[in-house]
DNA sequence: CCTTAGGTAAACGCTGGCGTGTACATCGGG
DNA sequence: CCCGATGTACACGCCAGCGTTTACCTAAGG
């Protein structure tokens, strides 16, 4: 992706582009907004629009793409050091609202939606992600040494896609509570831990049971 | 009086009409699928369809309706009489694949998500449908005895949804598999069900797992 | 027979979205 | 100080979707 048309990196039109499909895909969805809402929502002309994006499902794909390398994706929080792998899986459950309080869902699962073709290039890039992140949760949980890791992982990844859609059908950002409760039951099951005993932590250290 | 302009029942346009949303807006999506692709897949002429639904938006409400009132929706199986209760919750997590073999997800998940505005009035069909939902499964667990009632009957619709949503995405008819098994954890934790007392199987026997 | 409800067929007006063309503004570097 | 890369403003061509209009068809029932 190294080819991008950015030799002189003008005046951010891109970024502001992509902060508006951001913004405003979420708010109206992918084939509700128009072109036009994006270039007046960046702003940008739409001339310098189309010459970044020479379609609007370029732009879709590079307003996902930018969800995944910005700092936006719950991927990210699963690659925190700062906080054991535990903690780490159950971030997967904080939905965060817009600044406008309302709700939105899983971009990718919303875009997959919307493309719904399974071949389409756009349903293609959301069930990679999903599949990343499904591995990425899977190593975790090996590292955490729970039983079944690949299991427990699809469990879990569900739970968390499922909060994300009902938190925004029912436009309630604390729903993840209620899947984050569920996930602890079945982590606290799979690594055999103590449900009396409130919280078993034992952040970075872990070690064992791995092949590291 | 003659809210409905079907004193008649004339020739089944409005049925096959609402057989043709269903397929196509499952297929294409909402926002992607137009009336005149309704009309023709009807088949039926726009002018019938216009005199059946005045606008759009109309149809994707009756559309919804359709599904709720039809057997379509998993509202109907939570009913059936022939299943146990545990039999009727875990039919959440079948996901039916379409004739073509492809899976959609959730129609009202879609609606709602291409419906954004909470306000709106797909929106808030969606939201009932799936409130109504959980008071179902609600009262199924109370009826179980399970512990919790209304903090399960989350988890589990948070599960069928997630996995609904993932299906379609990975486009894997059998993904409900991963819901289920984690449904029957935390149904048998709350039920308090001995082991081996039904056929409570559950991937991995083997939970002892960690050195800890 | 004629009435009447429902349906058909094709064209139409209108709006709006996609993508382009053209001419002009800005700004940093040689 | 100009050059070229980038961006802007605006209008345009094209087409598709929404919803309507006009005119005609068909079948059931008095």
């Amino acid at each position: 992706m190294g080819d991008e048309p950015v030799r002189r990196a003008g005046r951010g039109g891109r970024e502001r582009v992509l902060a508006a499909a951001n913004r405003l895909f979420a708010a109206q969805g992918i084939t509700a907004t128009t072109m036009e809402d994006i270039a007046a929502g960046a702003p940008v002309s739409k001339r310098t629009l189309y010459a970044h994006f020479p379609a609007k499902e370029d732009l879709v794909l590079a307003h996902l793409d930018h969800i995944v390398t910005g700092g936006w994706s719950v991927l990210t929080t699963l690659a925190r050091t700062d906080l054991s792998p535990r903690e780490r899986l159950l971030a997967m459950f904080t939905v965060q609202p817009w600044p406008d309080g309302t709700v939105r869902g899983c971009p990718f699962l919303h875009a997959a939606a919307e493309y719904p073709d399974p071949d389409s290039p756009v349903h293609t890039f959301a069930r990679n992600q999903k599949l990343t992140m499904l591995r990425l949760v899977t190593e975790l949980l090996t590292e955490m040494g729970a039983a079944d890791p690949g299991a427990l992982a699809e469990q879990l990844v569900t739970l968390a896609d499922g909060a994300a859609s009902r938190a925004m059908v029912l436009d309630d950002p604390g729903y993840g509570r209620h899947a984050r409760a569920a996930a602890e039951t079945l982590i606290d099951l799979a690594t055999a831990a103590q449900p009396g005993g409130d919280q078993h932590d034992q952040a970075g250290g872990d070690r064992q049971g791995t092949t590291r």
